[in-house]
DNA sequence: GAGTGGTCTAGACCACTCA
DNA sequence: GAGTGGTCTAGACCACTCT
């Protein structure tokens, strides 16, 4: 017989859950009896339930001990691709055109967004991203020029300003907020569809360290952009 | 001085590359020599490493090591409240409504999403929940019951068919897929918009075990509902 | 074959939090 | 104060994978 392993005393947890044995806010026992009845060290127990909190399957409290959580709908993952590398999976040609490029002091909202002063200045593009002859994305972004000051000097041409600021800025904080509207008459004319055709639309918001860098509203026709996200694979 | 947390040498290295010491595709020392460098032992360099193998900002390989990866976009994670708590969150009255019931075999679409059998019986229900005085989301789904034969007998008259589900399979696979459409003039009537008004859909397919449990599509009013998705905290 | 990561053990101390 | 989880150490063996 083998060394017990972590996977086996999460798979056993997570057996006595799904079997009923252990129900939402039962309390899971603690480390040390856990790691007797394993027959392991109590790393090992400690790993398992460590993931397992991760995943949102039990909480674990210092003296409270380990209990199991509501049954609750999963926390998702979604894979976010590059636009160009959206399109080119798909096996079209990316186009990436920029037809708007200003610095400028933005709107209040979005100022607030980026926890801008009232007299800081953003850079302002407007782009879209061909997938072959249809448009892909339409993209309206500011960009907070006190956090990002390199961005004065790029022009922005040939690269997007999604992929500039990866590399500019790696590993950055991003929200992304997903919804549906109806095109309005200028985004019908920029994304080539007809007015009120459904479009769906993509604000990002990406901080380094507590500065804001930039703001994005991506819009997609509707008809054919879709998003996917899944759930962690528990074991 | 204190101890060497494995906290510590995730900064360290998250550090390097955002300063540019760790470009995309360099190599990371080796767990050994890291671990002789920060003054630790081998395991806490393992733990930080692993961990930003998880967040997806290196790559490891047995013999070959560890990489830092190319700079992307990271996987954001989405929280996916349950129906009931996103209403009830803002503040509105929850009601719940079901206005179809049936057994009967699912349309070639669905049995293939569910890898169900030519003859598989499925439950086709239609509801809707609402916010106050306003339709939140009209659902419509197919339960496979070689899967859950449990649902053949449960009324879902008061209790929504996902919270069902939740505590009748807990701990299941879902995938989302977002997108957006404008509304039919059927659609439009069940969720009180102008027909061609722009909806949110969110197709869900929830597996366990490799057996496929259900397939929903669930359309909210686009003007109103927004997905939330946020990267990971790196440390 | 050899080098790297993957994991386990046993023991220890610490940190948080509840009663 | 006491009980639980959180983490670190030192040493060991194993598993994968590249040459």
């Amino acid at each position: 017989m083998s060394r017990t392993s972590y996977l086996d005393v999460k798979a056993a947890i997570l057996g006595q859950i799904r079997g009923g044995e252990l129900a939402p806010g039962d309390a899971v026992p603690g480390e040390a009896a856990l790691a007797v009845e394993f027959g392991c060290a109590r790393v090992t127990v400690n790993r398992a339930l460590r993931e397992l909190a991760e995943a949102g399957v039990v909480e674990r409290r210092r003296k409270a001990g380990t209990r199991v959580l509501a049954a609750t709908p999963r926390d998702a993952e979604l894979e976010v691709p590059s636009v160009r590398a959206e399109i080119e999976s798909i096996g079209a040609d990316y186009r990436y055109e920029l037809f708007g490029r200003r610095v400028a002091v933005p709107p209040g909202a979005v100022r607030a967004a980026l926890g801008m002063g009232a007299r800081a200045q953003g850079l302002h593009l407007r782009c879209r991203h061909w997938a072959g002859d249809h448009v892909h994305q339409f993209e309206e972004r500011w960009i907070n020029l006190d956090v990002v000051p390199a961005a004065r000097k790029a022009d922005f041409k040939t690269i997007g300003p999604n992929d500039w600021l990866i590399r500019a800025m790696p590993l950055s904080q991003v929200e992304h907020v997903f919804s549906a509207a109806n095109a309005t008459g200028a985004e019908a004319v920029l994304l080539g569809l007809d007015p009120g055709a459904a479009i769906f639309v993509v604000e990002r918001r990406t901080w380094i360290d507590g500065g804001a860098i930039t703001q994005a509203r991506l819009m997609h026709p509707g008809s054919t952009h879709r998003i996917v996200a899944r759930t962690q694979q528990l074991i």
